[in-house]
DNA sequence: TTCTCACGTGGCACCGGTTCCACAGACCGT
DNA sequence: ACGGTCTGTGGAACCGGTGCCACGTGAGAA
């Protein structure tokens, strides 16, 4: 375990120089520096980031915080936001928040502040004001994904507008009886992402002169949650939806299984829709309104970047609003003409 | 941003005492204790672990390293690990090993070695000699998940074990005509979980006097994957086999979607069986053995707080095997008397 | 009574870097 | 010939804790 005064010594120069021919900052000649790189070399030295950031204050490692690990969309933006740090040469700690609040309270008073990290992402996570503004006291740049949060930047499909689109999509085939099955309007982590889907999806029923009865079902947005809510919704041919809007494409896919089950056709009986663009939606053949959950990650590292550059700079509170693709698939079709 | 001075000074002792008061390390009286901590509570004081790291030497910091986050089996660890880890108190810093060589060796020239983490928890990783060499030489406790790692501890299902049974399973239900769709068996990363599930197959065809033909096909560990090699495969009826072993549950979901497709049913004219007890399996009543990675991950973190506790200790090299439960569900029947 | 020894506390060196400052030489313009 | 700027380098303070050591105490043992 050589430390830098070693390589400065081998090398035949002081500390300062040696740190900063390995560092790259000052005025270091360019022959030193190769003295000093192969000294660096020959010992297998790598500096102590601990020593580093204790002096710097900066620890190059940024905090994110995801309420789930095991989903699609999640893992998706754990992935986009893992690798575009590593490729800017910044560490990833990783928090999941369940909904027990005193690990939540934990994660924040005892992990969050330790300078451990410059930064924070969070996922889905409807930070309250105080956490926002506890983070924001400590100078650490934050970043929200999936909703909006008051006061810095985040980004997130448009979700009133995604459903609203999705929700036309089933009306302009001639559906009139359309069911919604989306999440639980009242969970507090997950920004306000299944009202606002409710609210696009009721708009677009009410600009089409729908009128809006029993048309919201709840499920764990999940394959297995589409599958249970679909057995249930269903099972009565005469109290049947014409279409289904799903809140994900899991969901969505759930939904589908479950018809096929009860031996229901999709499209000719039912039409399905989901939002998402899930690796299994092509291979169940699901129209879909696809987002990118990996890109999201990505410019949410690039957002935090900038503002970890620019300390000076006031905090951008700006909410990116990111477009979500149609792309139809078999799963929906013409409503038919009644048959009864 | 208060430091530790000035809560000495609030608390009108020396740095020492705050220091013994704050950590529970040492001799302080009862009074002083109260009174430092006050003075701490005051200040919003919290220690910073940069400091603490670099003269302590210890990070309580963990890494991780995996390939994949997007696939449950890793996810599934993943989260096991997370919930552990914090409850000892410790971060844990995530990397993702895509096959990319330059960036593992980034990972691990760059990364891990800046004395940032105490310890590392590979999963499903098939790390070099050299590079377990390294780790160990900076002290760096390693564990392993998902296969044997020669000189450290590590744990993982009985692929062999597990592959026979599944394979006797079909084989005691009369079946003679098995496929087994697994992954690639060259792969680096992943151990050699799918030669060893192959060999576990093979082992029990050959017990059963079965001959091995044309007995295997490769696939993406996805869904997907499944239902693209299952069309593929059991579109010639002359050819189909009756059953099949799939390499994990994901494989044997799209399996069994790929059959629904061409008409065959399951399980009267196909049987199939997983392994993972992935939890679609329950409801696409896939038979799989079934496991826990969860579990794993939490184990694992026990296996490594162990050795960071008695440092000491000489590196335990134990690999633990755990159990697999066969869950029979209805994709798995008696084959049909022959009726050509 | 004196010697131990468990407590309780403060002083200070130290972890391993970074960075400010001082200093020196080279080169330029005037 | 002289002041000013640009390079290159070393010395030393500093980041914010921890922990060793020394120095009291007062109580119990010899």
């Amino acid at each position: 375990m050589s430390i830098l005064a070693d390589v400065a010594r081998i090398a035949g120069v002081s500390k300062s120089t040696a740190s900063r021919a390995l560092s790259g900052r000052g005025y270091v000649s360019e022959d030193t520096r190769r003295r000093v790189e192969s000294a660096a070399a020959e010992l297998g030295y790598v500096v102590s980031s601990t020593a580093a950031s204790l002096v710097t204050g900066r620890t190059r490692n940024v905090a994110v915080v995801i309420p789930y690990i095991n989903r699609w969309y999640f893992a998706e933006v754990l992935e986009g936001i893992e690798a575009a740090l590593i490729r800017a040469g910044y560490d990833l700690t990783l928090y999941r928040l369940s909904t027990d609040r005193d690990l939540r309270r934990r994660v924040f008073d005892y992990f969050l502040v330790r300078k451990r990290v410059d930064a924070v992402i969070s996922v889905t996570i409807d930070l309250s004001p105080h956490e926002v503004q506890m983070l924001q006291s400590l100078g650490k740049p934050l970043v929200g994904i999936g909703g909006r949060i008051d006061g810095i930047p985040s980004l997130s499909i448009d979700d009133v507008e995604t459903a609203r689109l999705a929700t036309e999509h089933l009306i302009s085939l001639g559906h009139r009886r359309i069911l919604h099955i989306g999440g639980d309007q009242n969970e507090q982590m997950d920004f306000r992402v299944h009202s606002q889907r409710y609210t696009g999806f009721c708009r677009a029923l009410a600009d089409a002169g729908i009128s809006i009865d029993d048309d919201f079902r709840e499920a764990d947005f999940s394959i297995e949650g589409g599958f249970t809510i679909g057995l249930a919704v269903l099972g009565d041919p005469r109290t049947r939806p014409t279409a289904i809007f799903a809140g994900c494409d899991e969901i969505a896919i759930g939904v589908m299984v479950a018809a096929r089950q009860l031996g229901i056709s999709v499209p000719a009986e039912l039409s399905v829709i989901g939002v998402d663009g899930h690796p299994l939606s092509g291979m169940f053949g699901l129209t879909t309104l696809v987002q990118e959950p990996g890109g999201q990650g990505a410019r949410a590292v690039e957002l935090l970047l900038s503002q970890l550059e620019h300390a000076d700079a006031p905090p951008p509170d700006e909410h990116v609003l990111l477009p979500t693709a149609l792309t139809v698939r078999t799963s929906t079709a013409a409503q038919r003409p009644t048959q009864r």
